[in-house]
DNA sequence: CACTGGTCCTGGTGGC
DNA sequence: TGCCACCAGGACCAGT
């Protein structure tokens, strides 16, 4: 269940051990795992492929690696100018991992795309729900920063040293539903799930049904501060659990078993104030909360 | 146009 | 023991 710290992890990972690297050979072998890029496979392993990183770039829970030109000489380096250059978009989805392995390493069942990198090490993503995946796509320029076309739509993310916090807070009051789903609406801040959601809203002692529009400046800053501090501590957990032979370990940060204040704590006391945190359902997943520290508004 | 609710996908779990 | 319903959830999409 990667958020943004989980992924943040991921992509230093990438940023020590992929960049600079070249891509030799790219073996996809789960269609579903490359659905987002529509020229097919054949098309994303023919653009990557002799290509070397540059960096490993993050915004909200979307990652993407860059790449150098192509040598000069080479015929796409005559026609391609100073036009923009794609980017490899990775997103992991619920369980997609990014690992980076010797290439005679056993191979994960759900490994569905395997890239040989010029130092003898695979990349390998390995999905079990199939919810994450490639694509090779067109870098753009959205507000000052280049990012990848799928990408152009997705808010700067509390991390981003250009994310603006009463811009936030204003977007945030522009929207008519619940703050909850606003704060899930990757459009408006990007980079919280449903997880940090519940933990950030808990510390700001704001019910997540209440209507975001309701809610002052002030109490929206209080939340925005709160939602950096998760991201923060569980970014520092993160950090630690790092393997040189992995990326990452499926995005998980050590996090999830100590510091969840409320979120999988149904009927387990608060521990702000000791009353039973309460569970209700949510666009089909789950809500957790403090009923005392975070009273249900009133019906209107 | 903005908002809302359904859907995708698979492995693990718990009930019968 | 075996089967099945259910749950997890980010992003997208269709409907209002």
């Amino acid at each position: 269940m990667p958020e943004l710290p989980e992924v943040e992890v991921v992509r230093r990972g990438l940023a020590e051990h992929v960049a600079g690297r070249v891509i030799d050979a790219v073996t996809v072998t789960h269609p579903r795992s490359v659905r987002r890029h529509v020229l097919g496979a054949a098309d994303l392993i023919a653009g990557i492929s002799g290509r070397r990183v540059r960096e490993a770039c993050r915004r909200g829970k979307y990652l993407w690696l860059t790449f150098d030109e192509p040598d000069a000489g080479t015929p796409d380096s005559r026609t391609a100018g100073p036009a923009l250059d794609a980017a490899l978009v990775v997103h992991l989805g619920m369980s997609g991992q990014m690992l980076v392995q010797p290439a005679d390493a056993p191979v994960d069942k759900h490994a569905h795309i395997r890239a040989t990198l010029d130092d003898g090490s695979e990349l390998r993503f390995v999905d079990q729900r199939t919810f994450g995946g490639w694509a090779l796509a067109p870098l753009v320029e959205v507000d000052g920063s280049l990012v990848p076309e799928p990408v152009a739509h997705i808010a700067r993310d509390p991390l981003d040293p250009r994310f603006d916090p009463e811009a936030a807070v204003a977007a945030i009051r522009a929207k008519k539903s619940e703050i909850k789903r606003v704060l899930l609406d990757q459009t408006v801040v990007s980079g919280v799930g449903n997880i940090y959601a519940d933990e950030s809203l808990w510390r700001a002692r704001i019910n997540g049904n209440r209507p975001a529009a309701g809610l002052t400046r002030p109490a929206l800053r209080g939340l925005l501060t709160e939602v950096r501090a998760v991201m923060d501590e569980a970014l520092a957990a993160g950090g630690t659990s790092f393997d040189a032979l992995y990326v990452n370990v499926n995005g998980q940060s050590g996090y999830f078993e100590r510091a969840l204040a409320v979120y999988g704590r149904q009927d387990e006391p608060c521990r702000r104030c000791g009353a039973p945190v309460a569970r209700e359902k949510f666009m089909n997943r789950s809500s957790y909360f403090c009923p005392r520290c975070q009273p249900v508004p009133r019906r209107r």
